[in-house]
DNA sequence: ATGTCACCCCTCGGGTGA
């Protein structure tokens, strides 16, 4: 099973690219991020036309998420985060597909820190630790996909000294996103590629596409009971005109235990491991 | 310091958010 996140940074506007990316790629389950549309504006009929039922919870201007399901309707089980009633804020769903229960999420960006709005994040940010402590003992599978807005280390950011006052670098958001993950998530691009800079957002300004200046911030936390097969990042959309600033990160699950694998014994002459063994998350 | 993009409205340009 495909699996994908995308901070579309406004449906209406990138709805071609969206429906041409979909129609190459065919991922299964894919979470979208900032439609930046009120949940009647999405372009429901295109993305039907396209093979793909939708839930959708949007609001008009800004923020706005969704779940798309290849060849079904996704199952609603959550339209807010829990714990703030208050919060109106239209920044995440759930819902169940293929017997999985994904959640598309987009953390509040938190700058100017610190700020009211840094102190939202925060709280933001503790909700989700909350929601998912929860989905993790349920014991049912699950995958967190989203825009976090968080650069978990130095090692994602191609140079942290430019950006060490924003609020996607400071210690309470990357000490969340950790308490998360020692939940037991497994974070699928950094597990497939521990050694590398697999960035996902490039910011329009300054030219950072066009000199690699990216960060890390668009995750896929795989829950237990799956085998991820492999992931990467669609560079190649950030190139494409009239561009989102993120591309697609997708991850290859599969439900149950790698297969028993034969471990060759290593090479004389210090050869890398042979590439596209499964982890086990 | 800005730098881009795209939205909004007390609307054709400045404010806002990212």
């Amino acid at each position: 099973m495909r699996v994908a996140t995308w901070n579309i940074n406004n449906v209406v506007r990138r709805l071609d690219l969206l429906v041409d990316w979909l129609g190459r790629t065919q991922p299964d389950v894919v979470a979208l991020q900032e439609l930046k549309a009120p949940s009647a504006a999405f372009p429901r009929d295109a993305l039907e036309a396209a093979g793909y039922g939708a839930l959708v919870v949007g609001q008009p201007t800004w923020n706005g998420v969704a779940l798309l399901a290849r060849g079904r309707e996704p199952l609603p089980v959550a339209t807010a985060l829990p714990g703030d009633a208050e919060d109106k804020e239209a920044r995440y769903v759930e819902a169940a597909i293929h017997g999985v229960l994904f959640a598309s999420l987009y953390l509040p960006n938190g700058n100017p820190q610190p700020g009211p709005k840094f102190d939202y994040k925060l709280r933001w940010f503790e909700r989700l630790r909350l929601r998912a402590q929860a989905l993790w003992a349920s014991g049912q599978p699950v995958i967190l996909l989203g825009d976090w807005n968080v650069v978990p280390t130095d090692e994602d950011i191609y140079k942290p000294d430019t950006w060490r006052d924003d609020a996607l670098l400071q210690p309470g958001p990357r000490e969340a996103f950790a308490k998360i993950l020692a939940q037991g998530w497994t974070d699928a691009l950094r597990s497939v590629h521990p050694s590398e800079r697999p960035f996902t957002f490039w910011d329009y300004r300054r030219k950072r596409w066009e000199r690699n200046a990216g960060l890390r911030i668009d995750h896929i936390l795989v829950g237990r009971g799956f085998t991820i097969d492999d992931a990467g990042v669609d560079r190649e959309e950030r190139g494409r005109a009239n561009a989102s600033d993120h591309a697609p990160v997708w991850a290859e699950v599969r439900q149950g235990r790698p297969p028993r694998v034969t471990r060759r014994r290593k090479p004389p002459g210090g050869a890398p491991d042979a590439p596209g063994l499964p982890r086990r998350a």
